[in-house]
RNA sequence: GCCUCUGUAGCUCAACGGAGAGAGCACUGGUCUUCGGAACCAGGGAUGGGGGUUCGAUUCCCUCCAGAGGCACCA
């Protein structure tokens, strides 16, 4: 990459005036000061003036530098700016080579993804709970991890998606409880009437904190292997990943693996652990329950409970040790609410204490919640939000707006592009932003058709799409003598596509990609706007603005995908 | 009480310690001899308070204030 050549030969002028520094690059915010520049005579400024007293200020040695620099291929001018700054523009020709080398889309992918080529990394993500509905927290945690998913993955990494359901401890025992004390056929269970049970079980250890002891008992005996207690826990599980299923579906989201909590039980995963820390004389007794005693923490970490059951942190212990011992990952990330921040610190620092791996693999990413304007989402305050609701609500709305399209859409294209308008905007507003912040649920911006926003997004590769089906196709173009302002904007966001990808995936942040793709379809409107494309007497000129609609659309294409996003064709 | 996250424009959000702090929505005014107006252009407006470190702080440190989350037998 260029970034890195620049880098090395600036690093080597700056060793040549006495000063060992690294250069950082980055993309200036305004395009009059180029296309990278490095702050790097500041910093080396305060290093230098005492050996230098001729260099009065950081500017002198932005200068300085300048001059030591050879010519770089590809760069076409370098500057120096006040107060230290040095600028680099990028020659137009390169330019378009890089946008070019973007359209050779296989020759592109295989670039890609040499970067994380031998490595792997499981995703850990979705994970709703069986027995509770598909909420719109899970949702958060589908489409922020199948992002990072398919960033990987785009960059060459084995990508393993684990969706580690809750079908596993306590709250089954209550459930079991609430089935046998109502006599609830289990062939008419759903999963609404098995949240009921859950709430009505709630209101009733309000009453009577007795009845607790009835829930954990039974989970007790679940786990003891009681063969009723089995048949209604795999009843419930039965209903409920139909039901998630279901909503998948909706969603085009598709899990590689879905082995869940229970699955470390039944293989007895859990067991080794436990042997392992006992190996390791990591295993305490504490009011009766054994825990593990971590550095830095207060409070330990409990494996069994004082009755003999496990816990939902050792059943993570045995998902780790067998995530190693099954797929060898360099990095295991979990997108997993923020609000577990410390059961995951102790997880990852139990993991490495009983040697599976080292913390350093360990990544979670805690995205803020859901919340309304009023506070927190809760399923005990009877204001949960279901997903369903909101994808009703969704396509209620595209529906009445593709009604509207001038396009000519047939009746099954219009609920295609319902879908996929309401979908994508659903996934965007988890996508669009930081994922630790909360994010205040809104219906005007979930659903938002204009602006930052993923329809935007879908009707600006679809006006070019519509374009390219009327023009030729364009694999290469030649530069015109001059460029306009709105042709070199474009040619200066190209070549950034695949940085802001490596930087999306590594800072996991895919509001790095939805950002660019924003600012990308935004420079594309306007020259759309201001320009035409097809039926110029130049005939070059037509050539050459279908190679950019051309590259635009296959970068809007790449990153809604990415994104999870249907790109339309019409809409 | 202790720990973590978050305070940026009327609202919702950006900004590896760098250059007039950028967008979207809303508001006001404009653009069309249209390859798709779900578009484009222009305008006003902002870093919670106080210290500190630094050539330079929205960013790092301290403190106060405000909001959210968490603090072993739920997951």
């Amino acid at each position: 990459m260029i970034s890195e050549e620049i880098q090395r030969v600036a690093a080597a002028a700056g060793r040549s005036l006495g000063v060992k520094i690294p250069v950082q690059l980055d993309h200036p915010d305004r395009p009059d000061h180029g296309d990278y520049a490095t702050n790097w005579p500041l910093l080396a400024f305060s290093r230098l003036k005492k050996q230098r007293p001729e260099l009065t200020n950081p500017l002198d040695l932005a200068k300085l530098l300048t001059l030591k620099l050879p010519p770089i291929k590809g760069v076409t001018r370098v500057t120096a700016a006040p107060p230290g700054f040095v600028n680099f523009w990028l020659a137009p020709d390169y330019l378009l080579a890089q946008a070019a080398a973007i359209l050779d889309e296989e020759k592109f992918r295989q670039q890609l993804a040499k970067i994380g080529h031998g490595k792997t990394v499981v995703i850990d993500y979705s994970a709703p709970n069986i027995a509770k509905s598909f909420g719109i927290g899970h949702l958060r945690s589908t489409n922020i991890g199948q992002a990072i998913y398919n960033l990987y993955r785009l960059l060459g990494w084995r990508t393993i998606g684990d969706n580690h359901l809750g079908d596993w401890g306590t709250q089954f025992g209550r459930l079991i409880y609430m089935i046998k004390s109502k006599k609830v056929p289990l062939d008419k269970l759903t999963v609404a009437k098995l949240e009921e049970l859950y709430v009505e079980f709630h209101h009733r250890v309000a009453k009577n904190p007795r009845l607790e002891e009835e829930g954990r008992r039974w989970f007790r005996r679940l786990e003891e292997g009681d063969r009723e207690a089995k048949r209604i826990w795999q009843a419930c599980v039965r209903v409920s990943r139909a039901e998630f299923d279901r909503i998948y579906r909706l969603l085009g989201v598709k899990i590689d693996y879905a082995l869940g909590e229970s699955y470390y039980y039944f293989q007895g995963w859990m067991d080794q652990v436990l042997t392992d820390a006992r190996r390791r004389r990591l295993l305490q007794k504490s009011r009766g329950a054994l825990v593990m005693k971590l550095p830095g923490l207060e409070v330990p970490a409990m494996l069994v409970k004082s009755d003999g059951a496990t816990t939902y942190l050792l059943r993570d212990l045995a998902t780790i040790k067998f995530r190693v011992q099954k797929w060898h990952p360099d990095l295991i990330v979990y997108e997993v609410g923020g609000e577990q921040r410390l059961h995951f610190q102790q997880v990852f620092l139990a993991a490495e204490q009983l040697g599976y791996i080292s913390r350093r693999q360990l990544v979670h990413l805690g995205h803020g919640l859901i919340r309304s304007r009023r506070g927190k989402f809760s399923t005990r305050q009877g204001r949960t939000l279901h997903l369903e609701e909101v994808i009703n609500e969704g396509l209620r709305r595209a529906r009445q707006l593709v009604k509207r399209s001038g396009q000519n859409l047939s009746p099954a294209e219009k609920e295609a592009v319902a879908q996929a308008v309401a979908i994508g905007g659903i996934k965007f507003n988890d996508l669009k932003q930081e994922i630790q912040r909360d994010i205040v649920f809104d219906w005007e911006k979930i659903l938002a058709i204009e602006g930052y926003s993923a329809p935007y997004l879908q009707y600006t590769y679809a006006r070019g799409r519509s374009i390219l089906t009327r023009g030729d196709v364009v694999k290469t173009a030649r530069l015109p003598a001059r460029l306009n302002g709105e042709e070199l904007a474009l040619l200066r966001t190209y070549y950034q596509f695949p940085e802001v990808l490596i930087s999306a995936a590594s800072q996991f942040a895919p509001h790095f990609l939805a950002q660019y793709l924003f600012q990308l379809a935004q420079k594309f409107n306007l020259f759309y706007q201001k320009h035409r494309v097809l039926g110029l007497a130049d005939q070059k000129r037509t050539q050459f603005r279908l190679f950019l609609t051309q590259v635009t659309t296959v970068i809007l294409r790449l990153g809604l995908e990415t994104l999870g996003i249907q790109p339309l064709e019409k809409m």
